[in-house]
DNA sequence: ATGATAACAGTTTTT
DNA sequence: CTGTTATCAT
């Protein structure tokens, strides 16, 4: 039964050994922190003892959690009950539905996204920018603040207005029997907290939690922590102080820095051998993390030495820069490199569109990850809502998304009087059409739309009735009734719609045939908190965001936009520490070569502007000899130049000798070769 | 009700 | 430059 310990180092195996009381491990970037969570997972079930159903361990993402799931019963493979292994939002979900009835509410309640929430607010109130309401109400509930400690503590009159709109939305969701995303940890912490006889049995249940990603943690998520440690201190967290880059979104850099003041007697572990990047990549990325003051100090130690140095790629502007890259994946896949093991990173997404010309150009396949979420995608959620009508009569919220959906002449206008109606008289939207006259629907909609809307109620019943007899069948029937596809037809971009649909209607006989007896509506919030599960294609490159790319890592990276501005990103709430920490979450994806790219100019809203290099460069310890090849690479085709023995010519050509750059020069119809630092520019 | 045009803004993103 | 939203004709 050592074999858990096989496969880790002594600090790892002291980690996994200290199952009492509050542990805080902190895991640098490449050190094996999922091996010592799952690890330490096992050992407390197999070794201990503690039955697995006494264990919480929770997750920011639905891919952590899946892969932890994974390793760990890859780990105990005899166990007969898993563990409980999900995100914060999953558990609040299982929570809720359980316990939500002591809110006075029903349990079978929808979970709705961000999308449904700007929804939401935009039609109590389109005066303020509904983001900026959203992201208001956001903070409120991960402040535990009701809509009226909100408007007491607000000073400016907008602040007020969204005081009100948050006291409006809550009504709404109230109403509508629904919950978002921030309600999934604020009311079940708001159980716990109300219900002092709940939080101890909850927390009994739990003897042993642990938290992957610490540092990203909220205030809320703080506070339900706490809630859960009512009856015990078995408490464990993992992170990195130096990852967190998720502050501009609420994670509390604190909850990492000051873990042991939460919890007395707390046992730090620090993990800081690193399995992942050569020497050199480390050594660049130790050195720019050192210019934080606000961390708790750790040096990522190499395990791997030898390696190439880091390298400075500087070009004119980001067409240069996407040449040059294309030039060099090409090297490398000549050398039998693989497309997966490459990758392209950007701070901000924008930066993705010369590179993308660049590698079409250069005929290389790349995938983008990222970007817009399958499940966020319009023609996605229509199909969803229409699945939650026929589930579900009364959900007025999504009926309203498809009723004009293929058209059927309904504009705003109708739906605002119908539902008006609809409310008077105490029914839900589908209800009062169904058992309105139609006469009295005359009155509402247009005559011939009377018709088509009563058609429209039938062939949902009527697809309802044959949900109920066979899912398998509901599928045909949802497109063949409702023509679906129809809905973006003549759209430039149909084709794409159409096929993410059928790519849904694929996933939907997936997972029936995977869970036959599941209802369709635990599949439905199920969908809501999932997100895209990326698909790896086989020969392309990859290219994300920054953000997109923690946790991952690959063989050979490119880094491009370090240039002031962009890297480190200024602007208001801008913070310089984060940038430097997504500077070496950056520096850290890398195994075996990085390379780090800046321009001169960039095109960019849609104007040219000059960019400084980046100062990471410098903190990072990547000056010296670079300011050579920045002044050499000034040089360009049609530049006038000076040379000591030749006198004055022109550029003709710009080519890369080993160490320089070689230009080719015409001097008074003589054309010769000379390296570049032996020509002055003029 | 719907499609065309003007005005505008413009990190990072999971659940 | 791009994508989104507000407003205006039809």
């Amino acid at each position: 039964m050592e074999k858990i310990f096989e496969k880790l180092n002594d600090e790892q195996s002291n980690a996994v050994r200290q199952t009492e009381g509050p542990v805080l491990i902190l895991a640098g970037a490449g050190s094996g922190k999922t091996t010592t969570i799952i690890s330490r997972l096992a050992y407390l079930i197999q070794e201990v003892g503690i039955p697995a159903s006494n264990t919480l361990t929770l997750t920011f993402t639905n891919k952590a959690a899946k892969e932890m799931r994974e390793r760990a019963l890859d780990m105990m493979p005899e166990i007969s009950y898993p563990p409980l292994l999900c995100t914060f939002h999953k558990f609040g979900l299982l929570f809720l539905k359980f316990n939500i009835h002591l809110l006075g509410r029903k349990n079978n309640f929808v979970v709705i996204d961000t999308d449904d929430k700007k929804r939401i607010i935009k039609k109590i109130n389109n005066e303020l920018p509904t983001p900026l309401i959203a992201s208001e109400i956001s903070r409120y509930k991960n402040s535990l603040l009701t809509p009226n400690d909100a408007y007491k503590q607000s000073e400016l009159f907008n602040y007020q207005q969204i005081a009100k709109v948050y006291e409006e939305y809550e009504t709404y969701l109230n109403e509508n029997n629904l919950v978002d995303f921030d309600d999934l940890i604020a009311l079940t912490y708001k159980l716990l907290d109300e219900n002092p006889e709940l939080a101890k049995t909850t927390s009994q249940k739990y003897q042993y939690i642990m938290i992957d990603e610490y540092q990203d943690t909220n205030e809320l998520q703080l506070k339900l922590l706490q809630k859960l440690c009512a009856t015990h201190t078995n408490l464990c967290v993992v992170g990195d102080d130096d990852q967190s880059i998720y502050g501009w979104r609420g994670a509390h850099i604190r909850n990492i820095m000051e873990f042991d003041q939460d919890f007395a007697g707390t046992s730090v572990f620090k993990l800081q051998n690193n399995y992942r990047s050569r020497e050199p990549i480390l050594k660049v990325a130790n050195a720019l993390i050192e210019h934080n003051r606000s961390r708790l100090g750790k040096t990522l130690l190499p395990t791997r030495g030898g390696g190439e140095a880091v390298v400075t790629l500087n070009s004119q502007d980001e067409n240069e820069e996407a040449r040059k890259i294309a030039t060099k994946i090409n090297k490398l896949m000549d050398s039998g490199v693989g497309a997966q093991d490459i990758a392209i990173l950007y701070r901000v997404n924008v930066l993705s569109r010369s590179i993308e010309d660049g590698l079409n150009r250069a005929g290389i396949g790349y995938k983008l990850v990222g970007g817009q979420r399958f499940y966020d995608r319009a023609e996605i959620k229509d199909l969803i809502s229409y699945i939650r009508v026929i589930t579900n009569y009364h959900d007025d919220f999504s009926f309203k998304r498809i009723i004009n959906k293929p058209k059927r002449g309904l504009g705003k206008a109708s739906v605002d009087k119908i539902e008006l109606a609809a409310h008077a008289a105490q029914k839900s939207i589908f209800e009062f059409i169904k058992s309105s006259t139609i006469a009295s629907l005359e009155a509402l909609v247009r005559k011939k739309n009377t018709k088509t809307i009563r058609q429209f109620i039938k062939d949902i019943e009527e697809v309802s009735k044959i949900a109920k007899e066979s899912t398998y069948e509901f599928i045909d029937a949802l497109e063949d009734t409702f023509h679906l596809k129809d809905i973006y037809k003549g759209q430039v971009d149909e084709q794409d719609r159409v096929l993410n649909m059928d790519e849904f209607y694929a996933l939907f006989r997936d997972f029936i045939k995977n869970s036959p007896e599941s209802g369709l509506d635990e599949f439905l919030n199920e969908l809501t908190l999932q997100s895209e599960q990326d698909q790896v294609e086989g020969e392309s490159i990859y290219m994300m965001s920054i953000h997109a790319s923690k946790g991952l890592e690959f063989k050979h990276l490119f880094i491009i936009g370090l240039e002031e501005g962009f890297l480190p990103l200024v602007g208001d709430g801008s913070d310089l520490e984060e940038e430097r920490r997504l500077g070496y979450v950056a520096f850290t994806r890398a195994k075996d070569t990085l390379t780090l790219s800046h321009v001169g100019s960039r095109f960019y809203k849609g104007r040219r502007s000059d960019l400084e290099k980046s100062r990471f460069f410098n903190e990072a310890g990547l000056c010296q000899g670079s300011l050579k090849v920045e002044k050499n690479t000034a040089f360009k085709k049609g530049d006038l130049v000076r040379h000591k023995i030749f006198g004055t010519g022109r550029i003709i050509g710009v080519s890369k000798s080993s160490k320089d750059f070689k230009l080719k020069i015409n001097f008074a119809g003589t054309k010769k070769d000379i390296l570049a630092s032996f020509i002055e520019k003029l």
